[in-house]
DNA sequence: AAGTACATGTAAGTGGTTACATGATTCT
DNA sequence: AGAATCATGTAACCACTTACATGTACTT
């Protein structure tokens, strides 16, 4: 499906940068509902090049080695709406380990079952934690225009994931008796 | 991580079936956190067969043709439950493109973007309506001793997902204006 | 002198999907 | 006669991870 062309297409799209750029993106702001290691990035940079969706302009970096600034083209841009508009078709399965653990708890003696839910709902906690404190660094709600308007929904959205699992995992050892 | 493996096990674990009952196990119950095809399955029988961990009798099927049995040894379950008792590392990223279009939805116009909210809004309501009716099969809740106990609280968890999500959604909507 | 950040790439392997392939039985 | 369900397998391909590989510059 290409999904990591659009996704690279969609940060070029809000500004150039290089891969190193890019994966740095991946690691920060996407890492709530998409990831990439540059050993993925790099070679999708060069097939987008050779497709022409993306271009670069090599320039030396802050150290003396040279680097490539990546930009999108218009034909890029015009695949990155496309996709962008077109329908999305149901996923299938968000894959989890935990939840599998779980769905097959019944088979560990109660004090591990126990153990299982509460260091799940330990790394939730501070997942949560970890995510409240990057809300703070909005002070409004960005313009529905602007490129951290984004960011901020997919942040609420992870805000209230974490929430809803800490939740069902409470309910779930309440459960346990 | 071979965590198909383990998600056969433990079907295993509850009781002896072929590859094609687990293959409807994995579309029905396990469908809400683990996925798999037959073309996954049936290899992987194979190779636990020889690692020991599963063991088959031959039978005819109700219509004439041979089918394989599959159980559980010993040494497949004492690896089953060391996995079920091991720390579960944070896993990577749940990926999710209709949450990487809702990250880049500011490069649309208005119209497309409520759009692209509103679609998922009614995929997942029609979603949460199908677990719900679902939920309706447990008259009570199952003894945490009982295989059916998995079951019911990964459905609880699914069905706190959809109503998570559809409840975000709906507050993008609303900061769209 | 060692470690981290910047910067870019390739190779081998795992996990998973789609398509190919076959055959019996039951249902419409 | 045709479609659906049961039943089992393989082959080609795609997406992704881990490890290999190199080099600069700055920091401790």
């Amino acid at each position: 499906m290409r999904t990591l062309k659009y996704a690279i297409l969609g940060l070029l799209n809000q500004k150039e940068m290089t891969g190193y750029d890019l994966m740095k993106q991946f690691e920060s702001t996407l890492c709530e509902f998409w990831s990439a290691k540059h050993s993925q990035i790099y070679p999708e940079l060069k097939k987008l090049t050779e497709e022409g969706s993306v271009a670069y302009k090599t320039e030396p970096s802050d150290n003396g080695a040279e680097k490539k600034i990546y930009h999108i083209t218009e034909e890029g841009r015009r695949d990155f709406i496309d996709w962008l508009s077109s329908e999305t078709k149901p996923q299938p399965t968000p894959k989890d380990i935990s939840r599998l653990k779980i769905f097959f708890c019944n088979c560990l003696p109660a004090e591990d079952r126990k153990f299982l839910l509460e260091d799940q709902l330990h790394k939730h906690s501070s997942r949560l934690k970890h995510l409240r404190n990057n809300q703070t660094k909005f002070t409004a709600v960005p313009d529905s225009e602007a490129d951290e308007f984004g960011d901020y929904l997919v942040l609420m959205g992870a805000i209230m994931r974490e929430e809803m699992v800490i939740e069902w995992l409470r309910k779930c050892l309440a459960l346990l008796g």
